[in-house]
DNA sequence: TATTGTTATACTCTATAACTATA
DNA sequence: TATAGTTATAGAGTATAACAATA
């Protein structure tokens, strides 16, 4: 087993257990751990567009439509119309949405240590360096996904 | 942004883009990103209890089992009962199991080798260290979850 | 024409709790 | 008593396609 044929399940083994973990802290506030993902998008970009906040979120529109149907109505989000654009529409933690998300960040806090602590000093940045590597890499892939193989090579001979 | 706070989320964002491409890549055989691990999981471990795949794929047994079901109904698998415990049953892959997984694999090729490619001679090998010690610590993590924290030096004090 | 968002719909994964059968 | 698996049930995320309104 190489590597390369280990690194797949390595990397789901680990988000899936931070998952889990993630949802167990949060269940006390009545967030799922995407939701905080969420929240979080939000913390840190105020007033996006639900199509941004997808993206960001490396999620789809409607999903996130789903989940902001469901944070709209325990209230720690509200929907306006975008300034500009009328067909969209900007997202924002509400005030009660911003005083819960600390408390997530707290209730995260010793997870997040605990993942730092399984690591050397700088190995952290170097492991945030490689999942960012790897994320682009394979967006690139999806892109390239089925080119249609033109054979130019012939058209060159001639 | 410190990478501790980052870890988190470019990990999320590593293993759902993965997530994603794989279902992609799967799709035309009619199976899904998780029920590739299953497959991957049986391959390698044949005639495992339905108890033990859960562990093995960071999951629980009564996913594991609405999975089966699925996997059952399009005979990629099958279970019999346990030879010497009548409780458990043993899964494994059907001759059509191993033949559709061999073709997964090849299907899968591109996007390993993607991940690889994003990264330098001997990063692969760290980065699956480094998500190794992720993971256990996290799962240590849920050992040491709320322990009641007994208070005994007082009563070796007294 | 292209884009933003909504709606409807369906499927998969997830997880808890109560249950049966066996160890 | 503890364990393996099943069942029922519920909820959350995911994704596609058709649609309306707007750019």
């Amino acid at each position: 087993m190489s590597a390369q044929d280990e690194l797949p399940l390595a990397l789901r083994a680990a988000y899936l257990t931070l998952h889990r973990l993630s949802d167990a802290r949060f269940a006390e506030f009545g967030v799922t751990a995407d939701q905080f993902v969420l929240l979080a998008t939000l913390a840190r970009g105020q007033a996006l567009t639900q199509r941004e906040l997808a993206v960001r979120m490396t999620s789809d529109p409607s999903t996130v439509r789903a989940m902001l149907v469901l944070l709209e109505k325990s209230q720690l989000v509200k929907r306006d119309t975008h300034p500009t654009d009328a067909r969209a529409r900007t997202v924002c933690l509400t005030a009660a949405g911003r005083r819960v998300f600390q408390q997530l960040w707290k209730a995260g806090d010793s997870l997040r240590a605990s993942m730092i602590q399984s690591l050397q000093p700088g190995e952290a940045e170097l492991l945030v360096d490689f999942l960012r590597r790897l994320s682009s890499s394979l967006n690139s892939e999806r892109l390239t996904e089925d080119p249609p193989t033109i054979n130019t090579a012939v058209e060159v001979r001639t």
